[in-house]
Order: structure tokens, then C-alpha cells, then sequence
DNA sequence: CGCCGATTTGACTCAGATCAAGGTTTGTGG
DNA sequence: CCACAAACCTTGATCTGAGTCAAATCGGCG
């Protein structure tokens, strides 16, 4: 890395109406008008690099964050230790609802690589709701996609074989390239494998070997991180959405 | 049956500030003044009938429901059909968020047994929101507390042995048995084995055989559908809860 | 170059699914 | 009130998808 890109540009501070990500992410569905107000609370913290913590199981929360850059992970730990990760979440995609319930955080968000995230801070969300409702249906809109998110990521731990849930994470992924005018057929993981194989319920080794799978039945093709989707319509037939 | 039950009592609307469910529910942290606001525009519909849906998975999203009596499950489906159960709600717990999303549902809600529910218009949520800074807040609390239970589950499904998960879900019901002031160590389940299977991602005769494992070693009693914890204890350590 | 973490590959094992059968309870119609 | 059917639940035997263990390989970096 050289010294030159570590000039601080972080105070340029983009605002939500100049956003490319404004139809993904808090601005959807508000008015002009109302964006400036967004705009006026809406922060945007210094970046996270590779591993930092933007909260932990616990803390107090203090916002809801929108990934603007890189990607950030979510995770629940059990009374035992071990943790499931519950979310991969891409830029203009939302998280902290979690801390909704009594005011503190029950999972941990960590950036899988060098990531920015816009924060609304929770003690401005009230009134802010109160003036705009468009944030507010917004807001609504927002917690329900993250249950129905959920609610799929429940259907595929408790009833998809490995490969189901491998093609399904592939696809959500695709779709979710696409949603962000980006390429879907051909992408890079941000996660290791690891991280995809704790997020579907499985051991690392079957991740690896189902990738090797797709790619020798020319479905997928992987190069390490480096992902192209060779044949989406044999990834959906996996999945079971016969067309 | 004697026919002298059948006698219509629904339409005795019992209000939200004389409901011994209050403080699980809508109306929680809310004042009194509040309240009668709230029971303004809540309803309280006729009784689902075992298996009735309340909703369907599609149909436009028109409520938010609280369960007043009985049990309502939900459930995801797939796209090749196959099913899973994402919650059983007990009276006071809250159905429905899943049609914030887009206004659609995306889950099927069906009644377990004879149950009645409370529901508050959506159409009416929006202004009554407005006015009633603590309704607002109640529902970002409940919002909240979906997504915990979600990623619980989700934990569950992706990281615990058969053993372990149903241990989980009785202390799970044990919990909430006791908040409602129920006895929480005797208990009637009001799901069949198939629903219990399926809402923890495992087979019938699995359930079935480890409801006689813990029988066998004096964890709990079980005959049929009723439930006697013997050694909550036991439960404990075995979902890893050491004290 | 040499180390370390990430990934892959192979061999073996096992938790829990599936298959098969029998028992019990509930509901229904006569 | 009984007979019969349909659900529901349990138990045993067997099978298998995916986990575990072990080891080799790759890739990046100091």
C-alpha cells in the first residue's frame, strides 16, 4: 500500500440524495425534501479495515448503520460459544435492527474487508420519524426484509441438503450483484470459507468440495475467491425453482 | 361438547388497559391515556378454528395480530414446496411483520387450535403511530424482538445437535410459560410431534425417540401432549447454559 | 526463501434420516 | 354407544449425507 492513498478524504462526506446506493438503502421511497433532512443526522464514521468490530454482542446501541463500502458480516453467539452468522450484508443493505428490542446489540457486526458504513443514530430516529414519514414506512419496510431475510435463511438451515444451500447462497448473491447495477455472473467472495460455511451450517470441507463440484460440472467457475456463475439455470434447478 | 358454550361472546371486546396480556403486548411502556387510543382501533376478530389460516403466504398484508388465546404458527414455504415453521406464538406474542416488507405476506399463519387474536389495521398504524410516540417505540421493540428470536433459531437450526435443540425448545416454552404466570415446569404442548420436527429442522421419530431418551433419564415427563420438566437443570446443561 | 493461514482432497465415521411396522387416540357416522 | 377410519405417535432396523480427522497444497507476505 502506498502512503499517497492514506490521505483522508473521509470528511467528504456524500450525501444521501447524490447517493447511487439512495434506491437499496434509508432514502427509498422519501421525497427530495425529506432527504436533506435525512441528510442532516445520517453520519458516516471513519472506515472500518478487515476485522474491526462496528459493534459487539452487548454494547449499547447507539444507531442503525448502512454498509456504504465493503461488507460486514453479522453474527449471534450461543450460551456455549459457538457462533452462527445470521448476515452478509453488501453496501446499501441495512443493519443494528437487533438492537431494537431492549437497546442493546445481541449480535456482532465485524467487516469482513476495509469497509465505510452511513450511521443514523437511534436517539434522532424518533423525531425524525416523527417529521418524515417516509422514513418511517421506510423503516417498516426496512425490519420487514430483514424478518423475511431471516425467514429464508431458516428455511434453508432447517430444510436444504448442502448443495441446495450452496446454490442458494450463490444465487442471493447473484441477485443481490445485480440489485447494485454490478456484475451478476461474476463476482468476488469477501468472505473465506470459513465464514460461507458457518453461514449455511456446514463444515469448511463440504463448502470446498461442493465448490469443486459446480465447477467440474461447468455450473460455476472458481478461482479462489474469484466466483462466475456459468449456468444459473442448473443453480436454480438446485434450488428447486423449476422454471 | 354441551351446544350452551357455543354461546357468541366474541363480540365482548376485552380492552387493551384491562388485559392481563397488556404487558406482552401492544401496549407495553405505553400510559393509560395512550391506551385507550390503542383500543380505539384494535380489533378483535371472530376465532380461528384449529387450522384456519389467519393469513396467507402472498395475500396483502391488512393487520398486525396479537394471539389473545390459543396458538398460531407460521410458516415459510418454498419454492419446491416444502415447508418450514419459522415461530409458534402464544398469547401476547405478536404475528404479521412479515408483510412490511412489500405489503404482502410471506408466510402462511394458521391457528393450532380454537384461538382468538387482537389486530391492529395497518392503515391505522401509520397515524397512530404519530400520535402515540409510545406505540412507535413498542413497535421498534417488537420488531426488534423478532429478529432476536430469528437469529436464536437460526442458531439453533445451524449450530445444535437434535439433543440440544430440543432441549432448547422447551426451555424456550418453560420461559415463556412463566412470563404469561403460567406454571412453567407442567405444560401442554399444543403442536403434534410432525410441527415440532419440522420447526427444529429434524424428523418425527427423532423428536419422538429423544422425548423418551429424556424421559428415561428423569428430565421430564412426558405423556402425549403434556409436559412436566423435572429438571430444568439438566435442560440447561445440555443446551450448554453451565451455570 | 520460508512461514502461516486458507483451501483442498481423501478416508473414515456417525448423527440423524429414512423405511417399515405396530400401537394409541380421536373423530365420525350409524 | 360402538365400529371403523384417520391421525398421531412410538419403536426398531438400516442407510447415508455430511461431519471429522489427517495430510497435502496453495498463496501471500515479511
Amino acid at each position: 500500500m502506498s502512503k499517497f492513498k492514506e490521505i483522508n478524504i473521509d470528511h467528504l462526506k456524500l450525501s444521501c440524495s447524490e447517493c447511487n446506493l439512495r434506491e437499496l438503502c434509508f432514502p427509498h421511497g422519501m421525497k427530495e425534501e425529506e432527504l436533506s433532512n435525512l441528510d442532516a443526522v445520517v453520519d458516516q464514521p471513519k472506515p472500518l479495515h478487515k476485522n474491526d468490530f462496528l459493534y459487539r454482542d452487548g454494547e449499547r446501541a447507539m444507531a442503525i448503520y448502512a454498509v456504504r463500502s465493503g461488507c460486514v458480516k453479522t453474527m449471534t453467539e450461543s450460551a456455549n460459544g459457538d457462533e452462527q452468522i445470521v448476515g452478509f450484508h453488501l453496501p446499501g443493505e441495512l443493519l443494528g435492527l437487533d438492537g431494537f428490542a431492549d437497546g442493546s446489540h445481541t449480535c456482532n457486526a465485524i467487516a469482513l474487508e476495509t469497509s465505510s458504513v452511513c450511521e443514523l443514530p437511534l436517539d434522532q430516529i424518533e423525531s425524525l420519524c416523527h417529521r418524515l414519514p417516509g422514513l418511517q414506512k421506510q423503516m417498516r419496510r426496512i425490519m420487514g426484509k430483514e424478518v423475511n431475510n431471516d425467514h429464508k435463511l431458516l428455511l434453508l438451515l432447517g430444510k436444504m441438503t448442502a448443495e441446495e444451500r450452496l446454490a442458494s447462497f450463490l444465487l442471493s448473491l447473484s441477485a443481490r450483484m445485480e440489485e447494485r447495477h454490478w456484475k451478476d455472473n461474476e463476482f468476488n467472495l469477501t468472505m473465506p470459507r470459513q465464514d460461507i460455511a458457518n453461514y449455511l451450517g456446514m463444515a469448511v470441507e463440504t463448502v470446498s468440495r461442493l465448490f469443486a463440484t459446480f465447477q467440474s460440472e461447468k455450473i460455476i467457475d472458481v478461482d479462489r475467491r474469484h466466483i462466475s456463475i456459468l449456468d444459473i439455470k442448473r443453480l436454480r434447478s438446485i434450488v428447486g425453482e423449476c422454471e
